[in-house]
DNA sequence: CTAGCAAGGTGACCCGGGTCACACGTTTTT
DNA sequence: AAAAACGTGTGACCCGGGTCACCTTGCTAG
């Protein structure tokens, strides 16, 4: 599949870069499509190539020893991941699979790290990009060891809502494209294409029939709402709030 | 107290600079002692300094919501940390304290910045240090998700000894100095001082009681065996190396 | 020298949430 | 249209490890 320049500009981090050095890299680069489940990237092998994501939604996955699943963090257009070995060179450390049927780009990673010590800017975004990898990883650290697993969850609720109110509040002009939450008049927010329990569950360490039961009170107290399955409505995030905060309990 | 370019080029990371880099950088640092638990960087304060260990040993710590300690990595002399302001200049995301009387030398974050921008050298360990933090944190994470705690203790404890195992195999000849685990003739090998029952419960998710208990089955099935407070002998390692991979029940 | 604290050690209790085994509606595949 | 896969919902059981309460043994600091 040949790829253009423009495809490639369609990427916040690669739009700043001269239309020759663009066209160097779309002339290297591969377009992939993969079906849901499908490995984007794998573990322990070295990657030599940078994943962008076009279309559909992806998830960073671990494996305990035990096979057990373990997710990191999602992938949403517009975005890009295994950008670990432009630092590096090692193994990529986690595997990346679909959650949808997607459509990447891989653009090679040596041809990438050269751009990268060229343009300051470039350094810049990717350097932010790990620096905040790190932030994540971090705060995700810190839920895990909330004693109460309501509160985990809705703190991981929160982080997906007030990620998105943010993006709202600022203008949604940056990546994320396509992915807002709506807020209503009464104060209500939706969050689109929230994760289904089973990957809420693998993030929080916990099963997924508790994160059901823990929807089904939520649900029951009008906190959240089902919308079909691409939105959940979250009625009253000032509760939501409070019980990720250890103010309320579930 | 005055900081001269021969204590800079103690790190590692520093010493290929050219004398008139180190001795401004010198000129700029400041030499500050820490006693035990004192916090040495603040988590969520812009901390416009990187942290550079010159004695003792430090923890990367956060807090829950509730209160509740997170251990997340350690610093040994020679070492640094607080380095993520260098790429996104966000407030420090953790605390870090000294678990030992400390000294340490900061660095001002811009003149660093500076220095990594101008070095390519300094941006690539920069840039490596960083990414193997993404990498212990994923590995981390993946051990906070198996279900047997006596294998996750095992995990961390057999983590501290490969990485000195290793460090002693390739020569000892990088950082981390004093802290190597001699090879014992009949294969036994030795941690150096092993982290309290508390730091590894923090690490782990665990109580502190549960880790007392699992050492005292280690103790009883002669895998390990304490020598004095400094010094764990790991008297089967291959033991312990089943028990952490599942292969064997503790 | 002794008080005080940190680290390690141990037993009893008890409950939260994992696991298993289903059931049900929807979507996708064949 | 049937079958399979997926996401969700729910009850019963049960046990691992958190918590609490306490003890002992070193340090080290006054």
């Amino acid at each position: 599949m040949v790829i253009t320049p423009e495809l490639l500009s369609a990427f916040p981090i690669l739009r700043p870069l001269p239309a020759a050095v663009l066209a160097h890299l779309a002339n290297q680069s591969t377009l992939k499509k993969f079906s849901r489940r499908g490995i984007v990237l794998n573990a322990g092998k070295v990657e030599d190539k940078v994943c962008f994501l076009f279309e559909g939604r992806l998830q960073g996955v671990d494996f305990t020893v035990d096979g057990r699943e373990v997710g990191l963090y999602f992938v949403e257009p517009g975005g890009f991941c295994g950008e670990l070995v432009l630092f590096d060179n090692e193994p990529q450390s986690e595997f990346v699979i679909a959650l949808t049927s997607a459509v990447v780009v891989f653009v090679p990673a040596n041809e990438l790290r050269e751009v990268m010590l060229k343009t300051p800017r470039v350094m810049n975004v990717l350097g932010t990009k790990l620096a905040g990898r790190v932030r994540q990883m971090t705060f995700q650290r810190s839920l895990l060891s909330l004693p109460n697993i309501g509160q985990r969850v809705c703190c991981q609720l929160w982080l997906l809502v007030s990620e998105k109110a943010k993006i709202r509040v600022r203008g949604g002009e940056t990546s994320q494209a396509g992915r807002k939450n709506i807020h209503e008049p009464d104060g209500s927010v939706e969050i689109a294409n929230p994760p289904t329990h089973m990957e809420i569950a693998i993030m929080l360490n916990v099963s997924r029939e508790t994160v059901t039961r823990i929807f089904q009170t939520l649900q029951n107290r009008q906190i959240v709402k089902r919308d079909g399955s691409t939105k959940l409505i979250v009625n009253n995030p000032q509760a939501l709030q409070h019980i990720a905060q250890g103010a309320d309990e579930l």
